[in-house]
DNA sequence: CGCAGAGTTGAACGGTGTCAAGTAACGTGG
DNA sequence: CCACGTTACTTGACACCGTTCAACTCTGCG
């Protein structure tokens, strides 16, 4: 069964992937993404809860996420966990680990999730040869930079509504940027790893969710959400629901123009 | 002054510069560093409060700090501003600019501040040319990602104390890994930037810094701050100090590995 | 059906934000 | 170089949001 299931949602190539537009042959001349696609193992299955890598481990491959998500978690020295951030489908793992060779954190499957996987010795060889493959390496880590660094205004100076609100629309803008429906989908993490996030506890996460959900922004269902009303979450991402806005002011005397 | 001092000196060829050991040459061929050295404008200054570069202005070159500092800014819709980041000495700015080409945020000089600058169109060149400075560059992103993900930690999840020793450490940590003092130094943001970086205000900060004073973790006056008890203050960092440690159990069934 | 883990909801405490007043550092112009 | 004005920082008091602890319900799975 899971033989068959696997055969449908593995395309043997990366044309015929549901992903391609989006995934990194998209990007490529056809040359260069025959080439890419012949070096690629696709549709690896993990399962919930286990590790698709390890905090400290030699870096194998670079891997994709096709169905599912991930979370990406760092241990403290007290062993606690603390979650730093998540992969949904459509999204590069390993980016973080191409300058050590090492995998920085422990990445986790939060479902059944599907990834295919780039070694890295092929990427070298790619590298070398597909300057396509390149270009469009530096733009994903770049990307990925900059994403995580928009990403830190969710998590901090704002309340809990503000930030809950804020990350309900960033995972529905990442789907959406991959193709997926960004009005109704299924978060795979528990508000325990969200709240950890987003530096807060799963009970006020909870709560967030319940003004939310009272004010008709959002429906939620087991770990179903669904966009209600996009314009009003995007009120309360901005913090301006109920108290007035924001008022700390730019006190930015920040000169015109350099020269 | 000793700025001044040192724009005198201002080396004509990156193998001449204090920081050549940690910059982009550090890894390249001689031959590469000569070619990546013709094509850098050493030493642009760039004065107190000035922007080094827009958010959404096209994107002219990469630069890297080689003395002073900046803030990465981000405008909120309500005007105020968040503080995403600070560039230290021996880092680079753009790499996030890459991937769209256009500067994501604003980034501002928080004091008198030089910088070399690589125009991106000699950096395609190299890229062609010079198969080290590729490799350089995808490690250079790959790790500011890293460090970026790791940083988030410092900004969730714990108290404001820990915060800010986590904060000072990490200043600290960065300057000796480009070989400048790391238990004194200046710091050239005020702390309202450090506040909305930390996502706490800057009068808690304030009180932060006194409590660490007072237990002899380190001295702070004016901005110059020196750390006197490292130990004491990881202790802080990792909100072990006074209360007990974190008791947020992992609750982590994650399985031991995938297959 | 029943257990275990996840999520919800309530009450009380505490840390931080907020407001306010006072002090120290900085830059400017005389 | 000094007086001054502005801005940054310090410190205190109080309110509020979010954490904490606890009881309960819901969901999923054997």
């Amino acid at each position: 069964l899971s033989e068959t299931h696997r055969a449908n949602h593995a395309p043997a190539t990366c044309e015929h992937c549901g992903l391609a537009r989006v995934c990194f042959p998209a990007a490529l001349s056809s040359a260069e993404a025959r080439k890419f696609s012949g070096l690629v193992q696709r549709g690896k299955l993990v399962g919930a809860w286990r590790y698709l890598c390890r905090a400290g481990e030699q870096a194998q491959s670079l891997y994709i996420v096709r169905s599912g998500s991930l979370k990406i978690v760092d241990i403290t020295s007290g062993g606690a966990e603390a979650v730093v951030g998540f992969y949904l489908p459509g999204e590069v793992v390993g980016l973080d680990a191409l300058a050590g060779e090492r995998h920085p954190h422990d990445v986790i499957a939060l479902e059944q999730t599907r990834c295919c996987a780039l070694p890295l010795s092929h990427l070298e060889e790619l590298l070398a040869q597909a300057p396509g493959v390149r270009r469009e390496l530096i733009r994903m880590i770049s990307r990925a930079l900059d994403e995580i660094q928009r990403r830190t205004t969710l998590r901090a100076g704002q309340d809990a509504q503000a930030r809950v609100a804020a990350f309900i629309l960033d995972v529905g803008a990442r789907l959406d940027r991959h193709g997926l429906a960004s009005s109704c989908f299924r978060l795979g993490m528990r508000w325990r790893d969200a709240a950890s996030y987003l530096g807060l506890t799963f009970e006020t996460v909870s709560r967030a969710l319940a003004g939310l959900r009272k004010d008709g922004a959002l429906e939620v269902r087991a770990r179903n959400v669904v966009l209600k009303d996009r314009a009003r979450l995007a009120h309360y991402a901005r913090g301006e629901a109920g108290h007035a806005a924001a008022r700390d002011q730019p006190s930015l005397r920040a000169i015109a123009t350099a020269e």
